[in-house]
DNA sequence: TTGCACATTGAACGCTTGTATTGGATAATC
DNA sequence: GATTATCCAATACAAGCGTTCAATGTGCAA
């Protein structure tokens, strides 16, 4: 049952892992019993036989691909874009399913939902503790600001068919994905907002939250407040 | 034929509409010729009559997208994420067409993608050229660099189901706009990884990028004079 | 060998889809 | 006022979908 050459999986296995390729190519309305079958070069019937159901095939697809995620993600370094944890082998292993996980986002799976959720909680409790290399960001609103930056790392992945495209390398890949994160890495670091330009901006945001918002979101402190106030994990 | 009340328009120009909100929310494959006629209070019959088919409907949602985002933009001002040139008004006019565009990029249509590559292009021609309050940004790579700028903000408004349930309120609206925008604007303002930190992962990133592609894609230079000699529009 | 449980197949069924066609209502034109 | 064009609804139909099911192959215990 172990040991097992890549080519010798079990047809389960084997219908699974092509699910999983076809549902991040096509979606999963896209995607089909038949298709999935053919990639996976078995008959339609057994699909069936095995999973029950092409909505039982997707959460089996989902729970499977949540569970390597988390469990890969857990042994490397917990960082962000720029982690040097990504071997060569995890990344190779990780890649279908993170195909997978981009389109699973948008086609509205719950394992896609509760993985991002658990980034945001990740991302803030990392940034609310005391991560060496780290220090805590100065923001009134630490909740958006850990949203947003777990956002703008699932975003990319979401969107690697175009980030590829733009890039004329394969954004999953070493070479596209180093590429990337030194690209992001410059972004962070560079200051190439003037301090004016900046402090206007914020005065503008500022005066937008305050006229949308009435006393919800307060521009300073009872934001920040808020924000402390939510389960850090 | 001018001045109509919103609820007046035509029978085509409904049509669209609903058609863009149907695509938007059950995608391309998920959408149905019955169910946007349904939207839209007419027979599926005259769906057909007024498109042809579906792909020419869908082709008509993306040319209808694409020109009115790109007036919009143009007549907001160019910047990214922080402009304040979105009005309240033109945020509600491009609204719609914003969610159509976010499941479009995934859904692999033709307009989205010319969209995508028009903003790095006005991204890396921004960077490059001399903009009030902005910095000429220090990279090796000035192209990807523009890319993943760009790609930071599509891929936020592609995921934007996910942003905005985390951060709970609706961020494709005005207050969970700013409320993003000012995160981002403190994580791209703040410094929050230690300078050590930094040149230790640039080190790997760089290390990983001279294993990967070889000659192909240097640190420094190379690739800064590869991404010049791209045309700049 | 026999019996049995499981893996696997391929055909069939019912349903929904996109599309084509027919026909009627309404308004403009002569 | 008849005719024509345009707009629209309803129906019909072929194709593809997920699903079901009976039949066949296969390996293991008795």
């Amino acid at each position: 049952m172990r040991g097992r050459a890549a080519e010798e999986l079990t047809a389960r296995a084997r219908i699974r892992d092509a699910a999983l390729r076809e549902f991040a190519e096509h979606g999963v309305n896209g995607a089909t019993i038949r298709g999935i079958a053919r990639a996976a070069g078995v008959s339609p019937g057994l699909v069936q036989h095995h999973f029950g159901s092409k909505e039982a095939l997707r959460r089996a697809c989902d729970e499977y691909a949540v569970e390597t995620l988390k469990r890969t993600k857990l042994e490397g370094l917990s960082g962000g874009l720029g982690s040097p944890g990504y071997s060569a082998a995890a990344l190779d292993a990780v890649l279908p399913l993170q195909r997978y996980l981009a389109r699973a986002l948008v086609d509205g799976s719950p394992g896609a939902a509760e993985l991002f959720d658990d980034a945001v909680a990740a991302s803030k409790e990392m940034l609310g503790g005391d991560v060496p290399g780290l220090s805590r960001p100065k923001t009134a609103d630490p909740h958006a600001y850990a949203v947003v930056m777990t956002g703008l790392s699932f975003g990319l992945t979401v969107i690697h068919e175009h980030m590829s495209r733009a890039l004329g390398t394969d954004m999953l890949g070493a070479e596209g994905y180093a590429r990337m994160a030194r690209a992001m890495l410059d972004i962070i670091t560079d200051d190439i907002l003037a301090p004016d330009l900046v402090v206007q901006l914020r005065a503008t945001l500022d005066r937008m939250l305050a006229e949308s918002t009435g006393p919800r979101i307060p521009t300073s402190d009872a934001a920040a407040r808020k924000a402390d106030s939510d389960p850090p994990a």
